[in-house]
Parts: structure tokens; C-alpha cells; sequence
DNA sequence: TCAAATACTCAAAGCGCTTTGGATTGCGGT
DNA sequence: ACCGCAATCCAAAGCGCTTTGAGTATTTGA
């Protein structure tokens, strides 16, 4: 069922029935009531490409995923911002596409979406310090909004982050305060903006104590819980080990409260450990008291409010783009304690 | 830069420019060449919408992601299952178009996608028994693969799935074979058609090995942490506790052994467990030795494959519809050990 | 009563591509 | 010199929609 079949069903002109379902004024309310019955019986919808083809617009979203080429991963976080998103678009009629690609034809991928004018604009995931995507996108003068920062980029542009800065100084301090001076760090990838700021926020905290920072127990790579359980681990082995963990993702925290009873030791008691915290629906911290103390935000909610975002900057174009900023909670849960005595 | 100037660029017709881009025969190797250089230069690409248009084709696939109204929660697995079919998309030069959808909504979003002809086919994720999607798409005429199978469909139709029955046959013998005999099943939800195929399998084997079902240690709910160390830790305060646990996934896993040493007890020495393992890149069951024994399959194939098996069905209309039953491997980890005598 | 204003409705152009059906050119064979 | 056949190339139609610019009833005010 197409328009011209619709409006010769219905004794009208295509004009009138597109009008009259697009809801411009020119139509009589008799009529529209007529025709948007007759396009719900039929089960009629306009077909995207078609629209698109008329309006210039793609109604879409497109989400370029990079997967880390080493250890073919595709962040756990990425199912809950993406169903935060969907939920956004849904409601403005937008679709989302996706595509997953490997770092070194990211490139390709913009360009090509650009010149195939698949989408109104597009996700940045997972930016990386001086992250050369950001120019790229305003050269192509392609919409897009940046789920996190790109440190090193003067050219303004939207996004939507999480201060992980404050919250891993926060994390230290609380830490600190606790007595703990032999505080460890399993971080993501460095080169990761994100990763990047959470440490800065850990070694501001720990100058503030006047505790040196030791290479010896920082540790940064894919958060997976092998590298967690790996550095903690190895960590623990230490003549002077780490009575307290910071650590950037629940999972590679399941990973060093592994390490730590595995060693016979006890988490919250022996060694303290705090998180980070995305919030992910198929992987909650505990039940009524968290497991980990953490620092949370719930990643699935900046998914819905950074499609927003996008979604404005598309509309008016002329507006500067949005930034926000969100302060993640600390939770505290069983995993902390005060700093073991040393005997 | 379109088709048009493209075209008055080189001082040929849309056409001839239109087949040197396509790899159609009638134009001269010659022009071919520079046509094609010409469009790399410019970056040209063909407007997707108006190709659409022209041929009918959508050159998109659907993937229509169910959403767990009760937890707000997208399956972990789909993150992984999604790189893989996005893998095969992009070899064959489609686009995944997702959509996010709760359980109410999904009848409409298929018809939608079908009168919007925005795609031009569908992937059905989490198939549940007697899932109504099949007869739908079957009826609304529209190309689909389902990841799984729906038990109680007499439609033929395409599907991939893991022998989950033969799998968790497979683990319970091993667990028996052990000595086990109070072997719990920690499992997904039972609507689910995977978690009825591997009851089943565990059921056949209990009675294989003349050993009673009890209710008392068999669940179902949505596969989370939390789920599998509340199960856990109930059924070890029974007065008869199991000596084995299966689990249905991993992250469940993690939860139950958190129950089994909470409890001071020693996973594989007091408890033994087995979970499938999806072979997600962020959660893998530990280094060279798994931590878990685990029925092990890659869901990020399965995606490779499925995809393959849809453009497949999409290719050619009047085929049969292609069936992949994939063993997992029955992977040894340090999680299992023979049951413990009793005192 | 008539002209002007209002309320509807329509035919046709255009979005960027593919594809049909023809036109043109070059070349060997006679 | 002519024909026939490849080898090239092209103009125009059509895909399903929106939107422009105009047309036709129907009221309204004087």
C-alpha cells in the first residue's frame, strides 16, 4: 500500500492525504479523520527512503562502535547507552544505525556515511584523548554529539560526560580518609579520555594526602575481569601491597575481589575496593546494599539524554552545542573499610 | 556531489557513470577507470535513499531487540552477537537499523518496518516458546533468521541455535559421572525457548541417572549477578544443599560462586559448578585455564553466521530455509571436582 | 446581488538514483 | 562502398514521497 494507492482508494489527491497525514492545516478535520483511518486500516506508513528522499532528511541516527582491534571487544557499556538512545529516537521518530568497525577504518566510515547521507548525525563513542573523529565531523560539517570528552580538541561541540575526574577524586579521598595510603589503580586504556581524567582526579587526591603516586600499583588496559583479577593479583604479591583498590569498571572489580579471596583475604576487611559504576541492568551492584562501594552513573541514562542532545543540534543547527556534565554518586557499599593496622 | 555533476564532471551520462559504478559489462574498462577514479576523488557515494528508492531494495537489516519490561534490561549477550552480524553487513554492504523495543510494542514495530519498508529483513533475537513473531513475519511476507528457535512453530524458517539441550545433557552427566547428585539448575527464564531446551537436557540426564527432579533447587529468572547468588545462597542453607550447581550464564555464575565462598566454602572442592559461556569478549572465563567449566559457544559467531543465513534467505527468496545447530564445547575449568562424601 | 475572502483540493515538479529501450560509433567482411 | 555486429553511450521513465503554485467551491460582508 502506497500514498498514490491510498488516496485513489479514498478519492483524493496524494497532495491531500500527505497533508492530511502530516498534519498541516490546509486539510479539513473531516477529511483527516477520514484519511488517517483509511491509512490505519490499510496499515499504511510512508516509506522512509521515499520521505527521505523528498524531505533531504534521513530520519536517522548513526552510532559508529569501535571495537578494539586487540582483543576484539566491543564495550559492555555500549547495550545499555544504545537502549537509553533507542528509547530517545523511538519517541522522535528517528531510527538508529549501527555500525561496529575497527579503529583504523573509522574514518571510512563517517565519510561514507556523510556522502551516502545515511543519517542527520551521529554518536561519537568512546573518544580518546586528541580524538581526530571530532575535527573530521566538523570538517564533513556532519551533526554529532560525543559521549564523553576528547581532551585537546578547541573546537566546541556537544556532549555529554560523566565528571570522572571529581568522582575518582572524591573515590581517593574517601579512601584516604579511611586511613588507606597504598592506594592501587586498575584504569581502562590510557589513551581513553575517560581513563585519562579518572586518573588525574586519583593523583590530585593522592598529592593532597601527600602520598607519592608508585607506577607499581597502577595499572591500565581493557577492563576485562582477567586484567583485573591479573593486576590485583600480581599487586597483592608485593613486599608493600595495596590496602585499597580503585578500579574503572564493575567487571575487572569482580576480577580483583577474585584475586583478593583467592589470596585468602577479605574485601571491605583486608582490602577495601571502590569502582566505578555504569550501571548496567544485567550487571547491578548487589541488591539493597551495593557490593562494591562505587562511583555510579547510569550510562543507559546518558544514552537518552545524549540523543537529545543530537537530536537538538540537528533541529537548530545555529544553536551552540549543548554540554553536560554529570556528577556520579558514591555509593557506598560492603567493599570498604578502614586501613588494616600494620603490625 | 551526486550522480548529475558527477556525471557533467566527466562529461558522461548518468547512466554510464551509474553502470561503470555498478560492474555492469557495457561500458569500456577505460571509462570504468575513470569513472571510478573520479568517485573516489570527489568521494562520491551513491545517495542511499535514492538507490533504495530506485531498487526496491533497502540493502538494511532489522534487528529488533526485546527489552525485559520487569528489569529495564537488554541482553548482555547482544552486544557481542551484534558485532558479529555487523561483521557480515558490512562485507555485503548493508546497514543494521536496531530497534529497542519493549515486549508490548513488538507486533508494531515489525509491521512498521514492514510497511515502511525500511528493511529488508529481520533478525529475531530471544525467541521465546510458542514466540508469535514467526507467524507474524511469516505472514507480513518478511525475510527473517532467528538467533535460537521457538518451540511449538510448524512454520519451516530459518533459525541458528546452540544444542542447548545436548549441552546441558552433556554437563550433568559430567557432573554425575563426578558423583553428584544434588546438581542444581540455576537457569534463565523458562519462556525463554533456550532455558526450556536445557532444563530439558538436564532433566534427561537426572533421569539417566535415576535421580529425582526437586524443585527446591531448580530456578528460573533473568540471568543477572544478583539472581545467582540469591539462588545460591538459599539452596546451600537447605538441609540437604546441593553439591553442584549448572548455570545457565556466566554473569550468574560469578554470583553464585560469590554465595559459595561467603558461606567459606571452596568452589570445585565443595561445590562444583558449570555455566554456559557465551564467549563474550568483556567476560571471558578466565586465562589458559578456565575458571569455570563451562558448555562453551561463541555468540559473536553465531552473529557472523546468522547474518550470512538471512542475506542468504534475502538473496534468494524461493530457498529453503537454512538450519545451524552448533554443539558447544564442554570445557574443563577448576570450578568441578568430584562430589564431596558425605560425612 | 456581486466581489472578496476563506476553505479545500489538486496537478506537477523534484529529490537522486537505476534501468529500459534506443541511438551512435567503429570495425571487419564482402 | 555497404552491411551487420559489437561496443559504447544516452535520454527518459519511474521508484514513493513532499511541496509549490494554482484552481475550485463555499462563505461572508456590503
Amino acid at each position: 500500500m502506497n500514498l498514490k494507492e491510498l488516496s485513489q482508494n479514498l478519492g483524493l489527491s496524494q497532495t491531500t492525504v500527505s497533508r492530511a497525514l502530516n498534519g498541516y492545516p490546509e486539510v479539513s478535520a473531516a477529511t483527516r479523520q477520514r484519511v488517517e483511518q483509511a491509512a490505519r486500516q490499510h496499515n499504511y506508513r510512508p516509506s522512509t527512503r521515499a520521505k527521505g528522499l523528498a524531505t533531504g532528511q534521513a530520519l536517522a541516527i548513526g552510532h559508529v562502535i569501535p571495537m578494539s582491534t586487540k582483543h576484539e571487544m566491543v564495550n559492555p557499556v555500549f547495550g545499555d547507552f544504545i537502549a537509553g538512545a533507542g528509547e530517545t529516537y523511538s519517541r522522535h521518530g528517528y531510527e538508529m544505525i549501527l555500525s561496529i568497525v575497527d579503529d583504523a577504518n573509522e574514518e571510512q566510515i563517517y565519510r561514507g556515511l556523510k556522502s551516502r547521507r545515511a543519517v542527520d548525525g551521529v554518536i561519537v563513542h568512546g573518544p580518546r584523548m586528541n580524538d581526530p573523529r571530532i575535527a573530521l565531523l566538523h570538517e564533513l560539517g556532519m551533526p554529532f554529539a560525543v559521549h564523553g570528552r576528547a581532551t585537546g580538541s578547541d573546537i566546541p561541540y556537544a556532549w555529554l560526560d560523566v565528571n570522572n575526574r571529581s568522582a575518582f577524586h572524591r573515590a581517593t579521598d574517601f579512601l584516604c580518609d579511611l586511613g588507606h595510603r597504598r592506594i592501587a589503580l586498575i584504569n581502562g586504556l590510557e589513551v581513553m579520555d575517560f581513563a585519562h581524567r579518572r586518573r588525574a582526579g586519583y593523583a590530585a587526591s593522592l598529592a593532597a594526602h601527600d602520598t607519592p603516586l608508585d607506577p607499581a600499583i597502577m595499572r591500565s588496559d581493557e577492563m576485562t575481569e582477567v586484567f583485573g583479577y591479573a593486576s590485583a593479583r600480581d599487586m597483592l604479591m608485593l613486599d608493600d601491597p595495596p590496602t585499597a583498590v580503585l578500579c574503572s569498571s564493575l567487571i575487572s572489580a569482580l576480577g580483583v575481589r577474585r584475586a583478593i579471596e583467592e589470596r585468602g583475604l577479605v574485601m571491605g576487611r583486608d582490602v577495601s575496593v571502590i569502582t566505578h559504576d555504569d550501571a548496567l541492568s544485567y550487571l547491578q551492584n548487589g541488591g539493597d546494599i551495593p557490593i562494591f562501594t562505587a562511583t555510579r552513573s547510569s550510562v543507559r541514562d546518558a544514552g537518552r539524554r545524549l540523543a537529545e542532545i543530537l537530536l537538538h543540534a540537528i533541529a537548530h543547527p545555529d544553536a551552540a552545542p549543548q554540554n553536560v556534565l554529570l556528577e556520579a554518586e558514591l555509593m557506598v557499599g560492603r567493599s570498604t573499610g578502614p586501613a588494616p593496622r600494620k603490625d
